[in-house]
DNA sequence: CTGTTAGCGCGTTCAA
DNA sequence: TTGAACGCGCTAACAG
C-alpha cells in the first residue's frame, strides 16, 4: 500500500492538531506566517496531496460530469466530446464517459451507473432507438441535472444544446434549388429525433418559399444502418419522378447512399446530387463526397452544453430551487466542398 | 437537496443498528430472515442506493479506472476505448478519460488530475511527443499501476499490451516483394515509438529473407502531420533509385501521403502502391485507399489491457509485492483491400 | 443473531 | 491564533 501523508500525520509531526494544518494549507487567515510556513515545507517535504475522495465524500459532491453519447467513433462526437473535456478541466470537473452504441438499454444501465457513481451532473446526446424519456425524468429526483445536446428529446422543460436544424436544411435546400433542382428527395433519421423533425420542416418550408408543391413521397427515412439507407434509396430510385438530388440525414448515411448510388451506375453531381449534414474532415478523402454538408459545430455544442451544466452546478445555493430551463441553438452554417 | 436515504435513516426507523441494516443488505449469513425482510422492505420502499462515494473512501479504492490516450477522433483509439469501457463496466469499474493530443505537456497534468482523483490503475497510449517517462515511473510510488497499449514506450519492466508490427511490417513487405516490387520504401512515425522501430526492424529481415540489399535512404519518417508526411514523400520521390511501393506508418498518414502523390500526378497502384497500418473502416469509402493494411486489432488490445490492468487490481493482497510485469502481444494480419 | 464502537481523511463548527 | 469535537455514510472488529 502506497503510504500517502494524511492531514493527521503532519499534524502529529509538528505536534499541532489536525485542523490547523488543514488551515494552513488553505491559507486561512488566522493562522500564523511562521506555522503556515512549518506546515507547507512538511507538506511539500511528504508530497502531501489532499484526499479528493475524502473532500468529495464529505462535501457530498464529486466534481465529476457523466457524458452518454451513442458513438465516440463517430467523428462529430469524438469532437464534441473533446470539448467536454477540455472544459470540464478547466472547471476542475472530471469526466466519466459512457456510450450507449444507440440502444435505450444500455443507456438506462450508464445512467443507472453514473447515479450509483453520484456525477454531480449529466450531458447527453440521446440514442438513436430511444423511444421513452422517463429514466432521465427520474434524474430530477436525485437532483442531477442533465443538459442535453444535439440529439435532444422532443420534450419540454429540459436544458439543451443543439444547431437548428430548420434552418440549415432550409439553407441546403436554397443551394440545391439555385442549382436548379426541382425535384428533391430526403433521407431523414429516426422520426423520434427532434432533428429529424426540424429537418422535415426545413424541408418544407423551404419548397414553399420557392415555391414548389411538397410530395411525401420523397421524404424517406433510414434508421442509419447501411441497409436501412439502401432500403430508403431503393424507394426513393423507384419513384415516378426520379429526384434529381438528395438532401441526407448525416456524412456517413450519404457515404452509403452514394455507394448504393454508384453501385446502380448513376453519375454523382450529374445524375443525381448529394447533400448531407455533420461536414465531417473525411469528406476530404472520400472518392464523392457530398457536394455540401451542413455544418453542426460539434466542439462548440459540447463547450456550451459543458458550460450551461458547471453554471447549473455552482448555483446550487440549496434552498431556491429555479426552475428555469436554459436552452442555446447554434446557427448551422453549410459547408460547400469543392468536388472537381 | 435530494435527501437520499441512507443506512442510518432506514435502521432509525426500524429501530435496529446500521450495521445490522449494512448486513441485511448484503445478504450477511448471520442476519435473521426476519429482519432482512424488513430491511430489504424498507429500502426499497425508500428507494434506498448505497453511496459508493462514502463507500469508495472507506475502502480506499475507487473503482475507477484512468485512460489516456491520444486521440479518440482516431477510429483506432475510439474502438480500443470502447472495448476498454465495456470490459470495464463489466468487472464494475467506471471509466476516466482524457486525451493527450500528443501533447506531453498535458500528459502529465492529466496524469496529475487522474492522480489527485486517485484512481485505482491507468490505461495508456503514450502521446508522439513524448520524449520522457518519468511522469509514469512516479506513479509506481502511488501504488497506481500502468498498463500501456500500442503506444507503448520502450522501456523495460512495464506492464503492456501491443501489435507485433515487426512481424505485421514483414507480413506486408512479403506482399509487396510477392507482387514484384524491388524497390519498397517506408515512411515511419516518431522514433521513440517501439513501434517504429518495430517497423524497421521488420523492414530490414523481410529484405533480408528475400534478399535484398537494404538502402536507409528508403526509410523516412514523419510527425504524422499532413505536412509532415508531405515532407517525408517530397524526400522519398526525389530519390534516383525510385521506391515504386511505400509502407506507411498508419491510415491517415496514408492519406496524405496518397494525396500528394496524386497531387504529384502519379498514378496510384500503377507509378506508385501503397501498404500501410490499421485497416480503418474509412478506407471503404476512400477514393484511392491504401492496396493493403494491417490490421491491429484496437478492440482485442483494449479489451486485454483492461483485462490485465483489473487482473492486477484485484491481486492487491497489500503485502507481498509481485514485480512480475504481463505483456501481451496480438499477432497482426495484413488485410487486403480489393482496389477495382 | 444483533448492537456498540471506531475509523476512513477532511472541513467546519464552537470554544478557548 | 489555535485546538477539540463532530460528522459525511459506510464497513468491520469486537462484544454481547
Amino acid at each position: 500500500m502506497s503510504n500517502l501523508p494524511t492531514i493527521t500525520e503532519i499534524a502529529k509531526k509538528l505536534n499541532i492538531s489536525p485542523s490547523t494544518v488543514s488551515r494552513a494549507l488553505h491559507d486561512h487567515q488566522s493562522i500564523g506566517l511562521r506555522t503556515k510556513m512549518r506546515v507547507r515545507q512538511l507538506a511539500s517535504e511528504l508530497n502531501y496531496e489532499p484526499n479528493q475522495n475524502a473532500i468529495f465524500f464529505q462535501q457530498r459532491k464529486t466534481f465529476t460530469i457523466g457524458v452518454i453519447l451513442p458513438e465516440l467513433s463517430e467523428a462529430f462526437f469524438s469532437a464534441a466530446f473533446s470539448a467536454i473535456e477540455d472544459t470540464s478541466y478547466k472547471c476542475k470537473y472530471s469526466v466519466l464517459v459512457g456510450q450507449s452504441h444507440d440502444s435505450e438499454e444500455r443507456e438506462k444501465k450508464i445512467i443507472e451507473n453514473m447515479k450509483l457513481n453520484r456525477v454531480d451532473g449529466l450531458i447527453v446526446s440521446i440514442a438513436k432507438h430511444t423511444t421513452s424519456y422517463e429514466h432521465f425524468e427520474r434524474l430530477k429526483k436525485y437532483d442531477i441535472p442533465v443538459v442535453f445536446f444535439d440529439r435532444i428529446p422532443n420534450i419540454p422543460n429540459i436544458h439543451y444544446v443543439a444547431c437548428n436544424m430548420e434552418t440549415g436544411t432550409m439553407k441546403a435546400m436554397k443551394f440545391l434549388l439555385k442549382s436548379g433542382h426541382r425535384v428533391i428527395g430526403m433521407i431523414n433519421g429516426p422520426e423520434k429525433l427532434y432533428a429529424s423533425q426540424q429537418r422535415v420542416e426545413g424541408y418544407i418550408k423551404a419548397l414553399r418559399s420557392h415555391p414548389l408543391k411538397y410530395d411525401p413521397n420523397l421524404i424517406v427515412s433510414s434508421d442509419l444502418t447501411r441497409e436501412g439507407t439502401e432500403r430508403a434509396m431503393e424507394q426513393l430510385l423507384s419513384l415516378k419522378r426520379k429526384p434529381t438530388a438528395l438532401v441526407v440525414f448525416n456524412d456517413y448515411v450519404a457515404l452509403d447512399a452514394i455507394q448504393y448510388a454508384r453501385s446502380k451506375k448513376l453519375k454523382i453531381n450529374e445524375d443525381i446530387t448529394f447533400v448531407s449534414y455533420s461536414n465531417l474532415p473525411m469528406s476530404n478523402y472520400t472518392a464523392f463526397p457530398p457536394v455540401a454538408s451542413v455544418e453542426q459545430f460539434p466542439y462548440q455544442q459540447g463547450q456550451k452544453a459543458t458550460e450551461i451544466l458547471v453554471e447549473l452546478l455552482s448555483n446550487r445555493t440549496g434552498n431556491a430551487e429555479t426552475p428555469t430551463y436554459n436552452n442555446f441553438t447554434v446557427e448551422s452554417q453549410l459547408a460547400i466542398h469543392d468536388c472537381r
